[in-house]
DNA sequence: ATAAGAGTGAGTATCATTCTCATTCTGTCG
DNA sequence: CGACAGAATGAGAATGATACTCACTCTTAT
């Protein structure tokens, strides 16, 4: 984990990337399009799930899945994870990485290549622990 | 985590537990429906996913989603994670969780009540890697 | 037996993502 | 300079998993 782009970004790669990471906060396809249109930078929804996955591909860019099924992209330089409550979907980024590079073995690994990990916790958050009680 | 039931379970959400746990893998909600159909223990799509977001809400079935948006659903007793190729997709199981019930000081929780977590490792496997050289 | 409430499921709606394919761009070669 | 090949792009349609609706069916208690 942590490989340079060892070949050459396109020029809309290279934009996508930049806007995660100017954003600082984890974005969803639709939040790209979103936000890059009616700039000189805009482009359709299919090339930007197109370079998503292929920054994914490089190892750039992590994506993790909501409870509601969207996907939310960040770069894989932050090393953030979340902690997501199962009632009302909340998410609270964890301030550091429990594991940074976790210790896989060999054999574990197996001839993969890591590229990046995600881990999320699930849970209850106070006021839906609350609620739960009242229904 | 690692709450035993302490509300009683509906008969389809034992049912659908019992099934997770005897498969010895993970399923998606498609998967289960279609285990069940023809048998007197089937049910709706629609009751498959209710149970299964309820089952979720208690701690004892844990979803993890494929980069194909597939969600897949497991016992959380079984804490077992996975390495997944981003490219062609395959997933092989980890051995072990390197992380156990890792260590989370109580101010990262918030006041969260954990239920369970999801890590999961990506990477390109063996076979993709070398694809990935020929293009 | 009856009524209230929970549980159920067939069909429909939703919505993120992927696919299709015609068009545009880019660089190269004649 | 003009034409061509291949890559890149995007509008719109297709896909497919999941959520919703609502009428129906069970329970259970009285």
């Amino acid at each position: 984990m942590g490989e340079q782009p060892s070949i050459e970004l396109l020029p809309k790669q290279h934009q996508l990337l930049e806007q995660l990471v100017l954003a600082g906060q984890e974005l969803s396809g639709q939040d790209l399009h979103a936000r890059l249109r009616g700039t000189p930078l805009a482009m359709g929804l299919a090339t930007v799930y197109r370079h998503l996955r292929q920054l994914q591909q490089q190892g750039l860019v992590r994506c993790r899945h909501l409870p509601s099924g969207e996907a939310l992209f960040a770069p894989t330089e932050r090393d953030e994870h979340h902690l997501t409550c199962v009632d009302c979907g909340r998410t609270q980024p964890l301030t550091a990485c429990p594991i940074h590079d976790a210790h896989l073995s060999p054999e574990q690994i197996g001839g993969f290549q890591l590229l990046f990990h995600t881990l999320e916790f699930f849970g209850l958050c106070s006021d839906c622990q609350g609620r739960q009680d009242q229904d």
